[in-house]
DNA sequence: CGTCTTTTTGAATACTGTCAATTTAAGTGG
DNA sequence: CCACTTAAATTGACAGTATTCAAAAAGACG
């Protein structure tokens, strides 16, 4: 495992603003084989006549404002989403109104997997800009499955990353200071800005800082102090939710090293 | 989300020692149908001929000295396992010959699902004492899940049920204090050995203060001190790795409040 | 333009980590 | 079987880091 893949985060850079609708069900329906994000999302691996045996489960399409949930923790589990567009935090409830976020999703990325092992979605998602998602009826996809044992190899794969990419997450909260946390949220949040075709060194977060503090386990204050040092320490430049990335080489040794 | 299902852990109460073996491959073969197991482990949930078509492929057994490892990161995936009998630790190397523990599984608990992923082993699984593992074929087992649909339901159910434990460890790790991350541990740990069948209340902790530091992202000093603790507040009775939880409730309570 | 939220920063506190010493248990070899 | 060596666990004193509480500044929104 690489230190960059330690963190695991979500945000888009809007090059353009996306027209806003607020319906919360639309109508369209989506193919697989003509998406942009096919070799992020679902299809990733798959070859053409799978990708049409995806697009015969006809996916609708829905779009989620900003600050609406996608599904909340109790909902009956019939869907599975991949983010289009937008950004979405996850989050587990915990006693006294609080709490703890536990991934951020960005366009390609498959939400709602939690949900699988007791019918019920375990976690919350909410959508932190306006946003628009596919949704995969699980039945359906289910059938798509017994037709193509490729397509059960590739949800088979899509698990066991989630799985892999939690372990790291594990590591980043067992094991790491501040500074090291911090370093490793950013680096990954470049990661995935550059796989999308964005700037690596430059973006805009779409979460607040008691949400990078929750996924992180760090207070809000902390974060904000975190930020602070690394400006001073000319890693970063950071402008409230614009942040530039200095000097990445330097920053991926900040992970590396003191790991007390 | 119960709060006792928060950590997630293992540890086995050997009733009478088992006859110790050390030949790393064993010939037997094993059966789904007649282990008595089948409520806990990959058969949970099958009807009996499905039960039947994971007899066809053949399971494998090993067993596993203490201390030695059943595979490490970055061992080619061919096989997924399922614990027979004694504990496993995994762990993700961390630089510098420091490790992250990232699980404990005992009897009924499958292993290495994180290398679907990339076909290669993440994390790194040893025997916290002596034991034996069925060794299932991931290549037999999609053919299996091709035949049968539920069987492939049941594969992505246990699949979903390991990020689901995950997001249950990220919540301790990111919000809760010495103290409840023990009371979450031991609880969790209590729990299991209920469900297979040992005392909730009284068990032999087959990992070192330092394993259970680790997984819980504390130091061994601390795991020590709040095992005093716990003693002193008449929550336990701890004798090295023997634990006898006093007060099952109290405990509980330990983890709900203060979750500052 | 005023209100509410988010972010930043400071000062004091609390908790966990670090270092070190001691005790206990476990394993080794005479 | 016992003396010896090694490893694991406990406990204390102190240091370091993150949290808490508080206040001010900067945006966001109507």
């Amino acid at each position: 495992m690489t230190l960059a893949t330690v963190a695991t985060n979500v945000l888009t850079f809007v090059p353009a603003a996306a027209a806003r609708t607020r319906m919360p069900v639309a109508p369209l329906k989506t193919s697989c084989s003509t998406c942009h994000l096919r070799d992020l999302c679902l299809p990733c691996g798959l070859n053409g006549s799978e990708r049409e045996s995806l697009d015969r489960l006809m996916f609708g399409r829905r779009k989620v404002a900003a600050g609406q949930a996608l599904y909340r923790a109790g909902d009956k589990f019939r869907f599975i989403y991949a983010v289009r567009s937008g950004t979405f935090k996850s989050s587990l409830a915990l006693p006294g109104d609080r709490e703890q976020v536990s991934g951020f999703h960005m366009a390609g990325e498959l939400m709602g997997l939690d949900a699988i092992a007791n019918g019920a979605h375990a976690s919350t998602a909410i959508a932190l800009e306006d946003t628009e998602v596919c949704t995969i009826q699980y039945s359906h996809l289910n059938e798509a499955i017994a037709e193509s044992g490729n397509i059960q190899l590739a949800m088979a794969q899509l698990m066991s990353r989630e799985i892999v990419r939690e372990h790291s997450l594990m590591m980043l909260l067992g094991s790491m200071n501040a500074e090291e946390r911090l370093a490793a949220f950013l680096l990954n949040l470049s990661q995935r800005m550059k796989a999308r075709g964005y700037s690596a060194t430059e973006f805009h977060l779409r979460m607040s800082r008691a949400e990078i503090g929750s996924y992180l386990g760090m207070k809000l204050e902390t974060v904000s102090r975190t930020f602070s040092a690394f400006q001073q320490q000319e890693l970063l430049e950071v402008d409230k939710k614009h942040v530039r990335i200095l000097d990445l080489e330097r920053l991926g040794r900040v992970v590396a090293t003191r790991m007390h």
